[in-house]
RNA sequence: CGGGGUGUAGCGCAGCUUGGUAGCGCGUUUGACUGGGGGUCAAAAGGUCGUGGGUUCAAAUCCCGCCACCCCGACCA
């Protein structure tokens, strides 16, 4: 036998359809809405077996395993990283120095094994993995260093939806990164902004347009945080751009442009109680008393975490069609504070439903009170009554607020609120902010070090001091990006593969297909022909009527199909059609030159 | 977890109100005719009607429980 050379161009795929499963669909399951599930169950990729879970049939997991391949190529070189495979079976005490047992709740699949011991199905791996460097990295001069795998992970989502696109059970690209400082050589920006790079490389050879987004970073202070968003209007996640500048954020974080506030206006009238019985919110409220919710005071209680000023509550207040943003809360009080427990807070004698910004003035507790621009404001409000079943119009914060508002260790003017369209950019004076919709396939981090310093990951530096480790951890929704590159690309006949991640590269139809038929017989050789080029074909030998095969090889998406019929054949020829090629009709290509034009279909 | 919806043949559905031998279309199998955008004719196979209980002479149908799946919502009080 020939030696083979390292560099052989890899031989493409001969496939029958007859010889694979490809279960296509004449009407999708009544249970798809999203288009992406529709199409990938009716194309035959995916059948469901539970909720948030599938079966990735064979021309699902091809292109999973496409995608995989370009991650894998764009991580070992872009991303400067390793590839290696960790456990999806995590047990409990993993968990025990930092806590994400807690994190995650119920999101966490948990089970006992035979010995009663508990064990989780893994969300993620940054414990397994750092577990796994505490023991083998000791030195700075192992670092930095890179890791990643393609696995299976395990979210007991509280509502899988959409298909592929909010699973359970689904397949992710997990990278983490280990260093001894930030900047510099071998620091976690530069693996950081590599990873960036190669993220994006990624996403673009799949043929998604995205948008990448800075997003909420973690409560350990300084991380950076980006999403890579591909646009489409089925996405659940909301992204805010400034189409002057570029700026592009994900709700959670987005910055809001300079807004003017104005909290010594006069009051509208006397202040004037309503008796609002059992009204559970905003809308309710605001139909009852005939106010619109733009016109009403939202206060929001939030318990402080120990700090400074001994501060025990932070009330946040918003206009009533906005939304309070917790990290924007933590920002600008300065110190951690959550989401007061209802009963903690209603002990603490907060009318819990119809608090006004006026709880924060009762004597007793010590209270912050972070007043978004928007609400800060003159004209008529209404808000609570700070008792129940009743609320007050009127409000005027100079006349009910008094001094406290010139206090800033009491009340502060602030952000605190997610940004929506139509706000001020943040970068440029003038510009406003527009809303998209996206799917997070990507998302890098930079952790610092609140892993290695929750399990105590600490090596010895040049002066042989301990130092932790600092870390950032990179993922991919590998099962979610196809269902995103279904999303982008498909009409009404069907899915419309980029070629980089079709299933295969050429389906060949044969009008005839009894075997030693000339259609099928040149059907074959050509293939051969494909595959020696590195082509991916799959061969529809069934007995099928012509109408049957192409509506067929329209849905599965192939992005060349070259039809073998008794007139092109007389011809010496084939009819070549690309996929992504609307309304023109195929072109007759002679045999000689199929492959050549294959070719130059797939590889442009 | 709250609300809404659906479970009847592989897929899509009707039948349920008013209880009385389980149906239609697609698909599948066989045969013939056909053969360039989801064919025609003929014959056939395929269903514990999600599940457990109850009412009844009789339950897909009425009543109760449970399960599964889908959609919407959800720390903003």
């Amino acid at each position: 036998m020939l030696p083979t050379p390292f560099n052989a161009p890899r031989s493409g795929e001969i496939h029958r359809w007859s010889r694979t499963f490809i279960p296509t669909l004449k009407e999708a399951p009544a249970e798809a809405q999203a288009a992406s599930h529709r199409l990938l169950l009716r194309a035959g990729f995916i059948r469901q077996v539970g909720a948030g879970i599938y079966n990735y049939l064979p021309l699902g997991w091809r292109v999973l395993q496409r995608i995989s391949a370009i991650v894998r190529e764009e991580m070992n070189t872009t991303g400067g990283a390793v590839e290696m495979l960790m456990p999806a079976l995590e047990p409990f005490e993993l968990f025990e120095g930092t806590r994400r047992d807690a994190d995650y709740g119920d999101n966490l699949f948990r089970l006992k094994d035979r010995h009663g011991r508990l064990t989780a199905l893994a969300p993620t791996h940054e414990e397994v993995i750092t577990d796994l460097m505490k023991a083998g990295i000791t030195s700075y001069k192992q670092l930095p260093l890179a890791l990643y795998q393609i696995q299976t992970k395990f979210r007991d989502e509280f509502r899988p939806r959409s298909g592929l696109l909010r699973c359970r059970e689904f397949l992710m690209k997990d990278a983490y990164s280990f260093h001894m400082s930030v900047e510099g050589p071998g620091g976690l920006n530069q693996a950081y902004d590599a990873m960036d790079r190669a993220y994006q490389n990624i996403f673009r050879r799949c043929g998604l347009t995205f948008t990448r987004v800075e997003a909420e970073s973690g409560p350990i202070g300084g991380s950076a945080s980006h999403e890579f968003m591909v646009n489409a209007e089925s996405g659940e996640d909301t992204i805010l751009l400034c189409p002057v500048s570029g700026y592009a954020a994900n709700v959670e974080k987005c910055e809001i442009g300079p807004r003017p506030h104005d909290l010594a206006a006069a009051p509208t009238g006397d202040l004037q109680e309503v008796h609002t019985p059992g009204l559970p919110g905003i809308d309710e409220v605001g139909k009852f008393m005939k106010v619109k919710p733009d016109r009403m005071l939202k206060t929001i209680v939030f318990r402080a975490a120990s700090n400074p000023a001994s501060i025990e509550w932070v009330l946040a207040v918003v206009r009533g069609d906005q939304e309070v943003n917790e990290g924007k809360v933590k920002a600008a009080a300065g110190f951690h504070a959550s989401m007061g427990d209802e009963k903690e807070a209603r002990a603490a004698g907060f009318a819990i439903g119809y608090v006004s910004p006026r709880a924060a003035l009762a004597t007793g507790r010590k209270c912050l009170l972070l007043i978004d621009p928007d609400s800060a404001q003159g004209g008529f409000w209404a808000t609570g009554a700070d008792k129940p079943d009743h609320h007050v119009k009127h409000f005027n914060w100079r006349r009910e607020m008094g001094a406290a508002l010139d206090d800033p260790a009491r009340v502060r003017v602030a952000d605190v609120r997610n940004a929506a369209a139509g706000d001020p950019s943040p970068r440029v004076p003038g510009a406003t902010l527009e809303a998209r919709k996206g799917i997070e396939v990507g998302h890098i981090f930079k952790l610092g070090t609140k892993y290695s310093d929750a399990m105590d990951f600490r090596v010895l530096d040049e002066k042989q001091e301990r130092r932790s480790v600092i870390m950032g951890c990179y993922g991919i929704g590998v099962s979610r990006t196809l269902a995103a590159c279904v999303e982008m690309a498909s009409d009404d006949n069907g899915i419309v593969w980029p070629a980089a991640i079709a299933p295969y590269h050429v389906v060949i139809v044969p009008m005839r297909v009894e075997p030693g038929s000339d259609a099928m017989s040149t059907a074959e050789s050509l293939a051969r022909g494909l595959s020696t080029a590195g082509l991916d074909v799959l061969i529809d030998d069934r007995d099928e009527r012509p109408g049957v095969k192409f509506k067929d090889a329209d849905l599965i998406g192939i992005p060349v199909r070259l039809t073998l019929g008794d007139k092109a054949l007389a011809e010496k020829s084939a009819e070549f059609k690309r996929r992504n090629d609307h309304n023109s009709k195929s072109d007759l290509v002679p045999l000689d030159r199929a492959v050549a034009a294959c070719i130059e279909a797939v590889s442009a």
